[in-house]
RNA sequence: GGGCGGUUAGCUCAAUUGGCAGAGCGCCACGUUUACACCGUGGAUGUUACAGGUUCGAGUCCUGUACCGCCCA
């Protein structure tokens, strides 16, 4: 046992026990050990990713349940990695580049690729670094990347086993696409916001009509009038059936546009006629096949208008929306304009407006893939957490559109898809073919796409374990059990990887799924680098530790919901570190006697005091209240638990009821409560430590308590003892009730001190008058710890006690307490507070009264509740009884008489 | 437009199957006490958003309203 010093210092453990565990190899999971797995995939941050409060939260999490589950004897591993994130890092590098004065271009595709990979080896271990600062137990010689070899391999065979199965196919369909990015997107991808627009009514002149001849069309975006091809109505909208079989034109370009009918068409919205622009809208896209029309595109992939656009081309998209406005405004064409607030895609990278294009593209056929994964979750196969997330889940699959995977960027897993120039065969392949597989030619070209990042992310949960190849550690720790993340990943990942897993590997990915809040600021707004209000996790690792931002995270977060956090809140965790802390000092100052074994304590029932009772039941109490929290992922309710057991139980009453006797000289009274004590201690620090990794290794180091174990990680997770196995230790229920009673007591007298404005260590005298005798008895058993905690010199016990003048007193469930003090007691005083003690007791009692009295409730509500309010009456008669006597002494006594004592 | 969540002490949030509305912070008073001032002791603070309903009993269940947030179109 080293003596620990007089501040914990977090920086200076905090590396030290991280690295050791490291060393000691107790991260590693090893499937042939065997037993009951606990396998945690974590998900995987972005290689340009540096860690917010989001993942601290988060990994926090996983880290929680892994060493929890760890401790508990389960075979724990948890995978950590990152994924390539495709258009991120490839927008990071090419930023890089441009400040050299080059684009991607100027490289060329490998050159770039290979810059990418460099530029992955020097920045790419910002977040894995960061990660061990908050202590993430993760198997690191695991650690996976998305781009890896076999990861690759993966994605690969998933491509080619999909393509054969026709859920893999190309086609030319409107999709979502980002002009700065120059790339496509999925749905899930484009974010839509809330935008001021602005409606447009647009004069479109009937052929061969008169000046006054049109139909008014209604648009948001004027500028794809350009591409236009048609105008539409409903059939069923009587006003404009005259418009049938007529020709439109134009406005602009002047070229002719049919009419055609179409359901679709909403009467309601704007004039009820709307403008058909196949090649920019995917609804008008739909009603272009539907109806045969050709496609018009006006815009090249950068968002510049193009030769299409006539007069407009070279011009950007909102410069030609302005100025086609302009123009119908000059024409007269332009009827009215309104404010128009609607809903745009933004790109989810970098936030500009997408545009909806018309270009050929890979997509996964996602209904067949729907059907299973809509089924685990409905049977409770796997399980949300919360539950009411299942919801969310079930209504997207449910809806589920083709997913669009490929990606005009060069840094990702290219396509595998192969195309013959000589004979036209397009074929998927998992190695890269030196010829035709059809013809033999070699004349062949590889796809210039990329997969989509999620492509390889909804793999994860069994690539990282070596699919496609066989792999021992696969068929142990698949599936996984628990998959924590954000709200915003269900439909990007987690529902993905359940349709890959039961694909790929005929089963479900994860057990249970926990959704956890979202990490906000102290005025309730998400935390984003673009608002600039984040709080940066290091930085609060830096200046209060690293447990001090687990456990103020966790307890912060009730399950599933935000958490709004400022700087300060940090400061609950490191109090509660320096709680802790002292509290090991204290035991250690009071002797270097070697810890009592905590696992079979075997304490002498016959020296057990009824403190020492009361705290080892809280002890298991807390036990099972920490470990049911965490089996239903209630974290705040677990770091609730641990914290007021260490604060309030055992510090507040514990360490207070110790002192008189640890500053004394029975040994052996010393050495029992030394014993409790670090058994209680050692429990506890078990008990926290998945939520303060550092600090509770570093007091099980400082305590000795390696001696057991070499290190907390891996002792056994604290056992629950029901009441009556701890009877057999001799804890009797009714002995830690009295505890409870006694400390109300104490509060009771302690109150009595305070309002007669005694200084908390001005000694005083006490008189209690006990409510039976077998109390009385407890209560002299206590004399000493009770005179501590009150800083009496002296208590007089007398069951029968009357007192001879008018004296400060109030009432606890054991007895009276009274307090002789020197000089005058304000009578009036005295009995006015008594009384509004007694009105309280009155109402509360009146309350009860007329619950007992209703006929209803007693033939209705259950007996225990019945029987609980008739208990309630009998305490509250009882307390009503005692404060009427005190009141009647008071007033009997003669305040003359105490005037003359003064004298 | 559809869906989900929220509204409880000054602030941030708890409250299991409906059964005595709690915690942390902040506030007030006292206190440097020989583990800890990152502390101790005591105290004050509630029309549980609003309006109905069900029930012996509602923060909790039902209906509606208002406001806030998120997701999807």
């Amino acid at each position: 046992m080293t003596e620990l010093s007089k501040t914990y210092d977090p920086k200076a453990v905090e590396d030290k026990w991280y690295a050791w565990w490291m060393e000691r190899g107790y991260f590693r999971g090893d499937a042939s050990k065997g037993g009951t797995p606990y396998p945690i995939v974590i998900p995987p941050p972005n290689v340009t990713g540096i860690l917010h409060m989001g993942h601290a939260l988060n990994n926090t999490i996983q880290d929680v349940l892994t060493r929890w589950r760890r401790m508990q004897g389960y075979n724990t591993v948890w995978v950590p990695g990152t994924d390539h994130a495709g258009i991120a890092t490839q927008n990071v590098v090419e930023r890089a580049l441009k400040e050299e004065g080059k684009s991607r271009h100027d490289l060329g595709r490998d050159a770039f690729v290979e810059r990418v990979w460099q530029w992955r080896e020097q920045y790419g271990n910002t977040i894995k670094n960061q990660l061990m600062r908050i202590g993430a137990s993760c198997d690191w010689e695991r650690e996976r990347f998305t781009m890896d070899e076999g990861l690759s391999r993966a994605v690969t065979e998933v491509f080619v086993r999909l393509y054969e199965k026709n859920l893999i196919y190309r086609g030319n369909y409107i999709i979502n696409w980002c002009p700065r990015c120059q790339t496509a997107l999925s749905d899930e991808e484009s974010e839509h916001r809330s935008v001021d627009g602005r409606l447009y009514y647009v004069r479109y002149p009937i052929k061969g009509g008169k000046k006054k001849d049109y139909v008014l069309v209604a648009t948001t975006r004027p500028e794809t009038l350009l591409g236009d091809v048609a105008v539409a109505i409903n059939p069923r909208d009587d006003r404009y059936r005259h418009l049938v079989g007529k020709e439109i034109v134009l406005p602009v370009l002047h070229r002719t546009l049919t009419v055609v009918e179409d359901d679709f068409v909403d009467p309601e919205f704007g004039t009820g006629v709307v403008k058909v622009t196949p090649a920019h809208d995917p609804n008008d896209f739909e009603m272009g096949q539907r109806h045969e029309l050709p496609s018009v595109n006006v815009m090249d992939e950068d968002g510049y208008m193009n030769d299409a656009a006539g007069p407009y081309k070279g011009m950007d998209r909102f410069e030609c929306r302005a100025r086609i406005v302009e123009q119908l405004k000059e024409e007269g064409l332009l009827e009215r304009e309104e404010p128009h607030p609607h809903a745009v895609g933004h790109c989810y990278r970098c936030d500009a407006v997408v545009e909806p294009r018309l270009s050929p593209q890979w997509f996964v056929k996602m209904k067949p893939l729907a059907r299973p994964a809509l089924d685990v979750v409905k049977e409770g196969r796997i399980q949300f957490v919360p539950e009411r997330w299942t919801k969310v889940y079930v209504e997207w699959m449910e809806n589920i559109r083709d997913w669009c995977i490929s990606r005009q960027i060069w840094w990702g897993h290219r396509i595998p898809v192969f195309y013959c120039d000589e004979c036209g065969n397009e074929w998927a392949s998992r190695e890269t073919p030196d010829a035709c597989a059809a013809c033999g030619g070699a004349r062949i070209r590889q796809d210039e796409d990329v997969l989509d990042t999620w492509f390889s992310s909804w793999l994860w949960p069994f690539s990282v374990f070596g699919w496609p190849d066989e792999d021992p550690d696969r068929d142990f720790y698949y599936p996984t059990a628990t998959l924590s993340t954000a709200s915003e990943i269900i439909f990007f990942w987690v529902a993905r990887m359940v349709m890959a897993g039961l694909e790929c590997m005929n089963d479900i990915p994860f057990t249970h799924v926990y959704i956890h809040g979202t990490v906000r600021d102290e005025i309730g707004r998400k935390m984003s680098k673009s608002l600039g209000n984040s709080i940066d996790p290091l930085t609060i690792v830096d200046k209060y530790s690293a447990d001090a931002l687990r456990f103020s995270l966790m307890m912060l977060s009730a399950t599933g919901t935000d958490v709004q956090l400022s700087d300060e809140k940090f400061e609950i965790g490191r109090n509660f570190g320096t709680k802790l802390w002292n509290a090991a000092r204290f035991m250690q100052m009071h002797g270097a006697t070697a810890p009592a074994d905590f696992v079979e304590p075997q304490f002498d029932a016959a020296l057990l005091s009824a403190d020492d009772q009361h705290i080892l039941a809280r002890l298991h109490d807390t036990i099972a209240s920490c470990t049911e929290s965490l089996e239903r992922f209630r974290f705040n309710d677990y770091a609730r638990g641990i914290y007021d057991f260490l604060w309030h139980q055992y510090c507040d009453w514990y360490v207070e009821y110790s002192k008189p006797i640890l500053y004394g000289d029975d040994a052996v009274r010393r050495d029992q409560v030394l014993k409790v004590m670090h058994y209680a201690y050692a429990n506890a620090l078990r008990l926290l430590h998945p939520l303060m990794p550092f600090v509770t290794e570093e007091l099980w180091q400082g305590m000795g308590y390696n001696a057991f174990h070499e290190s907390i990680m891996i002792a056994p997770w604290p056992e629950m003892r029901e009441i009556d196995e701890l009877e057999e230790w001799g804890v009797q229920a009714a002995v830690v009730s009295y505890v409870d009673a006694k400390h109300d007591l104490i509060r009771v007298a302690r109150q009595l001190r305070a309002d007669y404005g005694l200084p908390p260590r001005r000694e005083i005298d006490l008189i209690i008058r006990a409510s039976n005798e077998r109390n009385e008895k407890r209560l002299i058993r206590d004399e000493e710890s009770i005179a501590s905690l009150l800083s009496a010199k002296k208590i007089q016990f007398d069951r029968h006690y009357a007192p001879p003048k008018a004296m400060p007193s109030a009432i606890s469930q054991l007895g009276a307490v009274y307090m002789p003090v020197e000089g005058v007691i304000d009578v009036e005083q005295e009995v006015g507070k008594l009384r509004v003690q007694q009105e309280k007791v009155a109402a509360e009692l009146q309350k009860v009264v007329r619950k007992l009295g209703n006929m209803d409730f007693i033939s209705k509500a259950p007996k225990h509740v019945v029987a609980q309010q008739e208990e309630r009456k009998k305490s509250l008669v009882e307390k009503s009884d005692k404060l009427e006597k005190l009141i009647e002494t008071l007033s009997e006594s003669d305040p003359a008489a105490s005037q003359q004592e003064r004298t």
